[in-house]
RNA sequence: GCCCCCGUAGCUCAGUUGGAUAGAGCGGCGGACUUCUAAUCCGUAGGUCACAGGUUCGAAUCCUGUCGGGGGCGCCA
């Protein structure tokens, strides 16, 4: 019993198929198996039989009643009753016979209970954040640092193999321009209007030997910036939780001869998707579905953002990443057609390419919006947003919403309101958790895991919010699975807090320490040791942390 | 003008491969601390799921349109 309730789904899957008999489950969607919402819907509920009834041509609750006797045979002492309801549901209710395995189950499986889910794991390239090191982290970073992190944690949980990068441009006009506006600083000077006008500017021109020295080229002023930038990058990424695998410079995209860059442009060439017009060298994404074709090299001959963008898919490609997952903001939707049109110029299939469009986090201070302009310099950083609320309850308020929606971050909210932070609730479950087990001992726990026998005595019979507890934890493996195949780590976000709730109210009704009579206590430390195995877990996914005392 | 995302409780948001009486946190109101952690719990008020049609036995969910908010439409990155 490694997953009871996959199970369970099985169980229901063979008696809908033995009712089929013969006739085809067509284009079908699968049944699905849930856990009852309301008391008087059971334990768990499945719509199995509303499915069959077009296929059987019978009623729905003829059909259910039906299925209900063939689970019930399969059951046996696992199944207590089972109910047909409403337009046909089938709710099944489950023995504490049932419960207790499946505490087992949980147990066995720790920290790995809900993972490898993924059939077959796929080798994913995951680049994220990826800002150019232009200026340090804003606020709104902090969304898809979070996200990806996150998103790579639950994939590598599903069973993927998940390399996380971070690509930064360090090569090009816009570092051209720093270079220019850090030297114009050194010299006393107002940036150029293009350049980058933050205080951060003027900070480098001082930390920069040479800044002002005519004959140190702008070039060399850039890549210093440059470096210094980055490095104050990785050390916010640090300080936020987010761990990449490598950072991957744009620069070698152009070096060596022939460079990536050349190879991708000679392979499209070569497969005839390619053509020179006005001087420039343009690809016919139009060719797969692009509204218009793009330039490759300008009429200068010099590179464009897209074509080492193309090299820079070829060779995720040509490392071995089989799937790439691509979280851009929203101001890039527009871009995202000629990339994937790219992409298929070079042969691969579009959908192993996925763009992922995060939305924006509008900085709400007092009433009005925040603007945040790198190159005028007024933003909010990661570094101070984490100085005002701190890691854990960022990560939490940027995982908690969707990406698909513009989630409004008022400042003035966030630090009146920090404490008030759902995350705060989840760790202290946690922290409850452990404070329950410590009190227990560690000899009393261990004992209590290890042997299942002594959970269940004759006239002990579990408690709704025992159960309830059980089933939440049991349905972490299609959480996982929904959040990883969605790429939607809010949901566990959600679940977290759902699973936090069902532990405070089992702490409200079921006293451990104590409880009489000593199966029961033995059952519910048990219970404990595997509730705060996952909640770490889930924590650990969202990248907070799971504190033992609070 | 064209394209993408969004519109659910006072606020911030879950819930979209169509299912039962639409959920949570915060905020409001009324209660509970000699207790395994009160950063908690219990009760209560609060909804035309933007609007209008359509498909369906069944729609917050799918389709069409309208309104509102955000974003994008460079030989910039």
């Amino acid at each position: 019993m490694t997953d009871p309730v996959a199970e369970l789904r099985m169980v229901v899957a063979n008696a809908a198929a033995q009712l089929r008999g013969g006739s085809q489950p067509d284009a079908q969607p699968p049944a699905r198996l849930e856990r009852g919402r309301r008391a008087e819907q059971g334990h768990y509920a499945t719509n199995a039989a509303m499915l069959l009834a077009p296929t059987l041509g019978l009623a729905p609750r003829e059909i259910a009643q039906a299925l209900g006797e063939h689970v019930a045979g399969a059951l046996g002492g696992d199944l207590l009753a089972y109910a047909v309801a409403g337009p046909g549901f089938l709710n099944l209710e489950l023995s504490d016979d049932w419960y207790r395995k499946a505490l087992r189950a949980l147990l066995d499986g720790g920290e790995r209970f809900g993972a490898g889910g993924a059939d077959p794991g796929e080798r994913i390239l995951l680049e994220f954040v990826s800002a150019n090191p232009t200026a340090v982290l804003v606020a709104a970073s902090g969304r898809h640092a979070a996200y990806g992190d996150a998103l790579a944690r639950i994939l590598r949980l599903h069973g993927h193999s998940v390399s996380s990068e971070y690509y930064f441009n360090d090569a090009g006009s816009q570092i051209r321009r720093l270079g220019e506006s850090v030297r114009a600083r050194a010299l006393g000077d107002e940036p150029p209007a293009d350049g980058y006008q933050g205080a951060y500017v003027a900070d480098l021109a001082s930390e920069i030997d040479g800044a002002a020295d005519p004959t140190v080229p702008v070039d060399v002023i850039a890549a210093k910036a440059v470096a210094i930038l980055l490095e104050r990058i990785k050390g916010t990424l640090v300080r936020y939780g987010v761990h990449f695998d490598t950072f991957f410079s744009e620069r070698t995209l152009h070096a060596g001869t022939p460079s990536p860059l050349q190879r991708a442009l000679a392979r499209l060439r070569e497969a005839g998707h390619v053509y020179d017009h006005d001087g420039a060298v343009w690809l016919r994404t139009t060719t797969f579905g692009d509204d218009k074709d793009r330039v490759l090299l300008r009429s200068g001959g010099e590179p464009t953002y897209f074509a080492a963008d193309v090299a820079y898919m070829e060779n995720k490609r040509e490392r071995g990443f089989e799937r790439q997952l691509l979280p851009v903001g929203a101001d890039h939707h527009g871009y995202l057609a000629r990339l994937k049109a790219a992409f298929q110029a070079l042969g691969n299939d579009p959908d192993l390419l996925e763009p992922l469009i995060i939305q924006f986090v509008h900085l709400v201070e007092g009433d009005a919006r925040a603007a945040m302009s790198k190159r005028r310099g007024e933003f909010v950083t990661l570094d101070e947003l984490l100085d005002e609320i701190g890691v854990d309850a960022t990560r939490y308020f940027m995982l908690q919403s969707s990406h698909e929606r513009t989630l409004d971050l008022n400042l003035d909210l966030a630090r009146s309101e920090s404490s008030e932070n759902p995350v705060y609730y989840i760790q202290y479950a946690h922290a409850r958790l452990s404070s329950v087990l410590a009190r227990v001992g560690e000899e009393r726990v261990r004992s209590a895991v290890a042997v299942d026998a002594a959970w269940s005595s004759p006239a002990g019979e579990l408690h709704s919010s025992e159960r309830q507890l059980l089933r939440r934890l049991l349905s972490l493996p299609e959480e996982v699975a929904e959040a990883a195949e969605r790429r939607a780590p809010h949901r566990m976000a959600a679940y977290a807090l759902e699973l936090a709730q069902d532990l405070t109210a089992f702490y409200r009704d079921c006293k451990v320490v104590g409880a009489e009579p000593p199966p029961t206590e033995a059952f519910r430390i048990a219970l404990c040791a595997a509730a705060q195995t996952q909640l770490a877990v889930v924590l650990g996914l969202l990248g907070v942390s799971a504190p033992a005392s609070m």
